[in-house]
DNA sequence: GTCATCACG
DNA sequence: GACGTACGTGATGACC
């Protein structure tokens, strides 16, 4: 029977397929040859799971859709289309053949032409069964596929289970699925390149085009519009506009030689199928097949199971969370702790502040699945004017609470399992419990994946246990109606909180055994894992920050600033927002008709700082502007917002450390960042004067000399270098002198100046022209420059080679200490080739720079540790009463200077200065 | 929410 | 042969 009413059609978007499965794994390559096939195994766990999810459903028809070269009709339009797009990735690119070949093996069609996109291929299909009567559903979360929806042809997003309809486009677009080509026209997209019209976006452009009824329409009166600024945007442009449309716009009329007949649903062949699995090496999978098909799972060979096989475990979104309401309850999980000998922790607070926010729940989990909730501090209603609002019922008393659980938390034979267990521990902290042994599993996803994904809960979840968490919004709202957690009902937060410790258990037991298989056991222990306390330790101390002094800079600069102002004014000859570049640069450029022209893909002048620094010998006005943006930055970056960080009970400013928010093994500082208070001019460094000791206290800050170059003269091996370092000379100098052939007493500044850009250039990875630019000096020059240099150490020219081939071989780059950050663009073609280069180079060293730090930071002995208030990537800082400042600069030098032993040993010497004073611009 | 700008190592 | 380029971060204000 010909395709028609009744029938069923499933079109599957094979490629959104295959790049889920690729981007949700770990790498995993097949045991016995090292083939990479962690997407391919990815994506025949998603057929089947399919396949699982539509036994005894409609479907009558299905076909797997796929892309077929890179070249399409859209690139003779438009040679750009899709032209920003990353190389598919190496390990990739083998496992594309193999995912047809599972389709095939699944007994799915499978389909894909030459010359056209997978979508224009399913519009063709789904408007041929569409006109035949029957129905479609596209399994793709693609929006460009929303243009087919109505009719009967809907859309299944298959990673959210959420059906997409002509309500479900009306949502995303703002029109129906018959002008979605008009607002995607409009809109563009960066994603395909699709340029658009500059400026508009879905919402305005959903709305022009409901206003005019199509884009033609609109395009044919836009001389209607009433704003200026879309009038003109939509009249120049429109011939783009015109092309993204033909971009956007799916070609139903793809010449297929096959029918929707073809496609009809076939039974799977166990044996064709049982074989492929076999071949691939998937051991669960195939058992799990044949034990459903009742055949029997052909024999692997080697025992070994693959990694990507997750432990069995109940599914996240079938559990049922407890609510522990009182001491016979929360008695009872306790003693489960006991028996399972660890626990998933997890606190809920009235804020993301771990310094300011109150404690409101508990939740714990001990085994996959088995999770409960503690509320503590839940009310209800909206309480009275004066805030006091009435406490839930059922909640047991919070002193109790955690009276109990306080003999758990600080058990030596008990492991508390936390995500980003530094904020749970500082909250604890405040109830006079310290949470001890730890394990973190943002830490362990960091030790194992730095460079390949971020290590938040969310994105954990998603890619480890293919599970979306409860979004914190969905209780909390957002914007300006956004509520605390202490106002959630309880019988919300249960399966929220609760959830949150069951996939931290979960992600756990996943991604825990992975830290031996991976090698950086040594790495989590002894770098990661250990910080948690001692960060947890100098944020709660905090750094005194004199508000009267930034007040007072904060007018000082205020006042400066109109003066300049209005002297900007009076030179532009009209008044305008000297805060605003694109203001600016209109002055510059179009009515002083300075040199120096368009920048960047948005066609804005651009007016950085060395632009203007050019521009300020053509004209005043530059020099002004730069001076009143350097006030500018200062005021509201620091005099001002720094204020608003001085916590009210201590009187301190209270940073927050992410230790894994830099790929390199950095720390980063946020909330507020005190890694970047000024220090290079003048003007700035004086708000270093308003970071204080406390009286009778000293500020002492000890910073580790050149550690970068030190190391890069260490992994090298550069006998010139290392040799200039144990004689303690100035190595810019003796850098300069080895490559221009002067003497060392003949050197002049600014020779020096020139071999300091070079080394800083090679730590970074340097090219002709980044060092051309930072010198001011043609490129010819500069590159003449890199030669003499890589020829008279040689060595630097190798060390880049073979990590750049190392990264290549690998995928990632390593520390001395063992740290491997990953470099997945490293073989990326295009402009992102060079980038992945240079950060592979510079990984390494900046990464063994901020391991040594680390180690020293584990290592400071308890009466140290106690006055360290901030690190800055180099330089450790603290607070010391002043008797006690030459023993504290002593002790603290030594275990800084030896940080890296017993585990490295340098060539070179590591160098630590030290200084002192009533503020940390004395100080340093 | 994104971009441009600028603060630090 | 052209392309776009120093490495790593976070905060702010303007603008959509």
């Amino acid at each position: 029977m010909a395709f028609g009413k009744g029938h069923h059609l499933h079109l599957i978007d094979g490629s959104a397929f295959i790049f889920r499965a690729y981007h949700a794994l770990p790498p995993l390559t097949r045991k016995s040859d090292g083939l990479p096939v962690g997407a391919v195994s990815g994506f025949c766990n998603m057929l089947q799971r399919y396949i699982d999810g539509n036994s005894g459903g409609d479907v009558t028809h299905v076909a797997v859709i796929f892309d077929k070269g890179s070249h399409t009709f859209r690139n003779e339009m438009f040679d750009q289309y899709k032209a920003n797009r990353d190389a598919m990735p190496e390990d990739l690119r083998p496992q594309i053949p193999l995912t047809r070949e599972a389709t095939a093996a699944f007994n799915i069609a499978c389909e894909e032409k030459e010359g056209f996109e997978a979508d224009d291929i399913i519009a063709t299909l789904a408007v041929q069964a569409r006109d035949a009567g029957g129905r479609c559903t596209i399994i793709s979360s693609d929006k460009d596929l929303m243009q087919l929806v109505g009719g009967g042809v809907e859309m299944l997003d298959a990673m959210k289970n959420k059906v997409i309809d002509v309500e479900g486009v009306e949502e995303k677009f703002g029109v129906g699925p018959n002008r979605v080509v008009d607002v995607q026209a409009l809109a563009g997209d960066s994603v395909d390149n699709v340029p658009g019209a500059p400026g508009i976006g879905i919402k305005t452009a959903a709305l022009l085009i409901n206003e005019y009824g199509s884009l033609e329409e609109l395009l044919d009166r836009a001389e209607e519009i009433k704003q200026p600024k879309r009038r003109e945007t939509l009249i120049e442009h429109r011939s783009q506009i015109e092309l993204s449309k033909r971009l956007v716009q799916l070609d139903a009329e793809v010449p297929l030689d096959f029918t929707l007949d073809d496609l009809e649903v076939r039974e799977p062949e166990p044996e064709k199928l049982l074989e492929f699995l076999a071949e691939m090496e998937f051991r669960t999978l195939t058992k799990r097949i044949a034990d459903k098909l009742g055949a029997e799972a052909p024999v692997i060979e080697d025992t070994p199971a693959p990694e990507a096989d997750a432990p069995e475990m109940p599914e996240i979104k079938d559990a049922t969370y407890e609510t522990v309401r009182d001491a016979d309850g929360l008695q009872k999980w306790i003693d489960l702790i006991y028996e399972h000998g660890h626990v998933a922790v997890d606190t809920e607070t009235t804020g993301l502040n771990d310094m300011t926010a109150d404690l409101v729940g508990i939740s714990l989990c001990v085994n996959a699945g088995h999770a409960c909730y503690i509320p503590l501090a839940h009310v209800t209603g909206e309480g009275d004017l004066l805030g006091a609002a009435e406490r839930a019922e059922g909640q047991m008393d919070l002193e109790q609470a955690v009276a109990m659980l306080k003999p758990v938390l600080q058990d030596d034979s008990i492991l508390k399992i936390g995500q980003n267990m530094k904020y749970d521990a500082k909250i604890f902290a405040r109830y006079d419990v310290d949470v001890s042994p730890i394990d973190d599993t943002m830490l362990i996803s960091y030790a194992l994946h730095a460079g390949l994904h971020n290590h938040g809960m969310d994105a954990l979840s998603e890619r480890y246990l293919g599970h979306t968490p409860i979004p914190i919004k969905s209780l909390l709202g957002s914007g300006k109606s956004q509520i605390t957690f202490d106002k959630v009902p309880v019988e919300d937060a249960t399966p929220y909180a609760a959830e949150d410790a069951d996939i931290t258990l979960r992600l756990w037991q996943l991604l825990k055994p992975q830290l031996h298989a991976k090698q950086v056991t040594t790495v989590y222990e002894t770098l990661e894992r250990p910080l948690v306390p001692v960060l947890a330790q100098m944020e709660r101390h905090g750094v005194k920050v004199d508000r009267d002094t930034l007040s007072r800079m904060s007018n000082a600069f205020a006042q400066k600033m109109a003066g300049l102002e209005a002297e900007i004014h009076e030179l532009a000859g009209q008044e305008f927002s000297v805060g605003s570049p694109k203001q600016l640069g209109e002055i510059l450029f179009d009515k002083l008709e300075l040199p120096g022209g368009k920048k960047g893909k948005t066609g804005a002048y651009s007016t950085g700082a060395d632009i203007l620094e050019d521009l300020a010998t053509e004209h005043e006005l530059p020099g002004r502007v730069l001076d009143w943006r350097q006030l500018s930055k200062l005021k509201s970056t620091y005099t001002d917002a720094l204020q608003t960080h001085i916590n009210p009970d201590t009187g301190r400013v209270h940073t927050s450390y992410s230790i894994a928010g830099a790929n390199t093994g950095r720390l980063a500082s946020t909330d507020p960042n005190l890694q970047n208070i000024p220090v290079r001019s003048e003007e700035g460094r004086r708000i270093r004067e308003a970071f204080v000791a406390e009286s009778g206290n000293v500020l002492v800050a000890l910073d580790y000399s050149q550690i970068e170059l030190r190391i890069l003269a260490h992994i090298a091996d550069i006998p010139a270098l290392k040799q200039a370092f144990k004689d303690g000379h100035d190595i810019h100098a003796m850098t300069a002198s080895e490559m221009f052939d002067v003497p060392l007493d003949e050197m002049t500044p600014d020779v020096r100046r020139q071999a300091k850009a070079i080394n800083f250039g090679v730590i970074y990875g340097i090219s002709g022209f980044g060092l051309a630019r930072n010198l001011r000096i043609p490129r010819a020059e500069a590159q003449g420059f890199i030669d003499r240099y890589f020829e008279r150490f040689p060595g630097i020219r190798a060390y880049m080679d073979e990590t750049v081939q190392f990264a290549k071989d690998h995928g990632y780059v390593q520390t001395l200490f063992g740290r491997k950050i990953n470099t997945p663009e490293i073989n990326a073609k295009g402009p992102g080739a060079g980038f992945a280069k240079r950060a592979a180079i510079n990984a390494p060293i900046q990464g063994t720079a901020a391991d040594v730090i680390r180690r020293a930071m584990i290592r400071m002995p308890a009466d140290m540790r106690e006055m360290m208030l901030l690190q800055v990537h180099d330089e450790l800082i603290f607070e010391v009463p002043e008797d006690r400042v030459d023993q504290t600069i002593e002790t603290v030098r030594d275990v800084m200077e030896n940080a890296s032993d017993p585990a490295v040993h340098f060539d070179v010497p590591l160098v630590v200065d030290a200084g002192q004073g009533a503020n940390w611009a004395e100080a340093h």
